[in-house]
DNA sequence: GCTGCCGGGTT
DNA sequence: AACCCGGCAGC
């Protein structure tokens, strides 16, 4: 069944041999407590594995694996652990390849399970690609057929499966137990990781770490997220990650069980994604330096230009300490939505939008920057007292901006009339503002009149009531900015989906057909004879009979 | 609260 | 495409 996990598995807990601390030569033995990867020289590239090893006397002691030779066969001394734990279950460097991942299995299986495993390898990788990548089915394909040639011109060890056979039996008769009672584990991160591929790589690669080492505390596993930042997408990695986790999960069991649940996890697998894919998010950068707003797909690409262009280093990413990340934010972007939004809002005030840019990033603008609040301040004060008309026409297009960033940053616009009378503007002072506000949204954003009673007497009278139009918009979002308050950061940018979607809809709001005064079939023929309506009041569409 | 109807889901 | 329904917004 899970042979990756088998392997790794029959590391953890194993007896080796370490070389004596005082190098009399006599070696200790000790036991597998932890694994973990270290790369000792950057230049040279593949990660070693350090283990922890719990000595007879009880001490906790690294080795590496150069240094410690397996208990179980002495005979063969680092050999086998080496080569075994080289199993690299997709390590996230890029030397866990496909192939090799498949070639480490194929060392520790017959030649049969292999043979069933590339028979299954072949059914499973049609069927996923069944999926989301059936773009990509004939390079896939062609990738397959690679495979299949790699791992079968590569010898299988046919004399170490006799070697590792006992010790084997006894692990795979624990497997066995041990995957019984964690099927369930294995089973469920399936959809989560399904949700991964779509949006979130990270998700996925969480979603690995409980299922393939879901006991025994393995803390080394050094997944995607603690090797790389935590907003560096790659997408490759969990796709390559994924797909040997998968067909190494169908490994073990009959091949009618296999095909059982191979079938189910394609379910799983498979039908989440076209619903997730309506959504089509896709995760860009955006720098937040003042007037600067560059969008850019990666993170290290966006940390790359605010090293050099903002922060003026020219050193790599090594002499980064980090500072980047304050200056850049992670926005999902609804293409659908963004798109709608775009192409319905630029004809309501085509002139209102470019103008507008200057303020709105007055409220992204990173807290670190120094000139940050006074200009702030200075801005605010200048739309909320002295002049209504930039407010009446920023208002709304800062709002529709704003939400293209983090939706806690969407408080601002919220903000932005109610503050300005009170204390000073600028972000900490908005966000008090906002709770009073959000209050005072939410409590009567049944309304689009009670909104603007609301706005009266905390804003100057100088606010002229066209600026309170457009927030039809606004009172439909004023809930989530409120709501946001008391949210996470992760709440919120997940919320960004349902915030990106808000603006189209508020357009479409303006084009709302105005409601029809004439007789409808309802009024008409009642609820008792609704029979007799026509299609479409039926449906609580339009009503085609009595047009207006 | 009633009503028209939009948007989206299901069959 | 037909059908259904939640929910918004005008009245």
């Amino acid at each position: 069944m899970h042979t990756r996990r088998l392997v790794k598995r029959s590391i953890l807990g194993s007896r080796v041999y370490a070389p004596s601390p005082t190098g009399d030569g006599a070696p200790l033995t000790g036991v597998v407590q932890a694994v973990k990867q270290e790369n000792r020289d950057v230049s040279t590239g593949p990660l070693r594995n350090v283990y922890t090893l719990l000595m007879q006397d009880g001490s906790l002691k690294e080795f590496s694996e150069d240094e410690i030779a397996v208990g179980f066969s002495q005979t063969t001394a680092k050999g086998p652990l080496k080569s075994s734990l080289k199993q690299s279950f997709c390590n996230g460097r890029g030397d866990g390849t496909p192939h090799q991942g498949q070639n480490g299995e194929a060392n520790s299986l017959s030649p049969d399970a292999v043979e069933g495993e590339r028979a299954v390898d072949g059914r499973r990788t049609g069927r996923t690609l069944e999926g989301p990548e059936r773009d990509h089915t004939r390079s896939v394909s062609l990738l397959d057929q690679k495979r299949k040639v790699v791992s079968s011109s590569i010898d299988v060890p046919h004399a170490r499966k006799s070697e590792e056979e006992v010790d084997m039996d006894k692990v795979t008769a624990a497997m066995v137990l041990t995957s019984l009672s964690s099927s369930p584990l294995v089973r469920s991160p399936p959809v989560k990781v399904s949700e991964g591929l779509n949006g979130s790589w990270k998700e996925s690669g969480v979603g690995f770490t409980p299922s393939s080492y879901s006991s025994s505390g393995y803390w080394s596993w050094s997944g995607p997220s603690d090797q790389s930042n935590p907003s560096t997408p790659s997408p490759p990695l969990s796709a390559d990650c994924f797909k040997p986790f998968r067909m190494s999960s169908v490994n073990g069991p009959p091949p009618d069980d296999a095909i059982d649940e191979q079938d189910g996890s394609s379910l799983l697998f498979d039908e989440p994604i076209p619903r997730k894919r309506k959504n089509s998010m896709k995760v860009m950068f955006k720098c937040l330096w003042k007037n600067c707003g560059k969008v850019l797909s990666t993170a290290a690409g966006i940390q790359r230009h605010i090293r050099t262009v903002h922060l003026g280093r020219n050193c790599d990413s090594d002499c980064s300490d980090g500072e980047e990340d304050f200056y850049y934010s992670e926005i999902k972007l609804n293409t659908d939505s963004v798109a709608d939004g775009l192409s319905s809002l630029s004809p309501v005030s085509p002139s209102v939008l470019a103008p507008i840019s200057p303020p709105h990033d007055h409220h992204r603008r990173p807290p670190a920057e120094g000139s940050n609040g006074t200009n702030g301040n200075k801005d605010n004060h200048s739309h909320t007292h002295s002049n209504s008309t930039p407010l009446s026409r920023s208002a709304p297009s800062a709002l529709y901006l704003i939400h293209a960033e983090h939706a806690y940053q969407a408080t601002a616009p919220v903000t932005i009339p109610f503050s300005g009378s009170g204390s000073g503007p600028g972000p900490g002072s908005a966000a008090s503002g906002s709770a009073a506000s959000g209050s005072a949204a939410s409590g009567s954003a049944a309304s689009g009149s009670a909104a603007s009673t609301s706005f009266t007497p905390s804003s100057s009278s100088t606010f002229s009531i066209s600026w309170q139009s457009p927030p039809v918009t606004f009172t439909g979002t004023a809930a989530s900015p409120t709501h946001s308050r008391t949210q996470s950061f992760g709440e919120q940018r997940s919320q960004t989906i349902a915030v990106l979607s808000s603006p189209p809809r508020a357009t479409g709001s303006l084009s709302r057909k105005s409601r029809g005064e004439g007789k409808k079939c309802r009024k008409v023929y009642g609820m008792e004879n609704r029979d007799m309506w026509c299609t479409a009041c039926r449906w609580k569409k339009a009503c085609q009979r009595f047009t207006d």
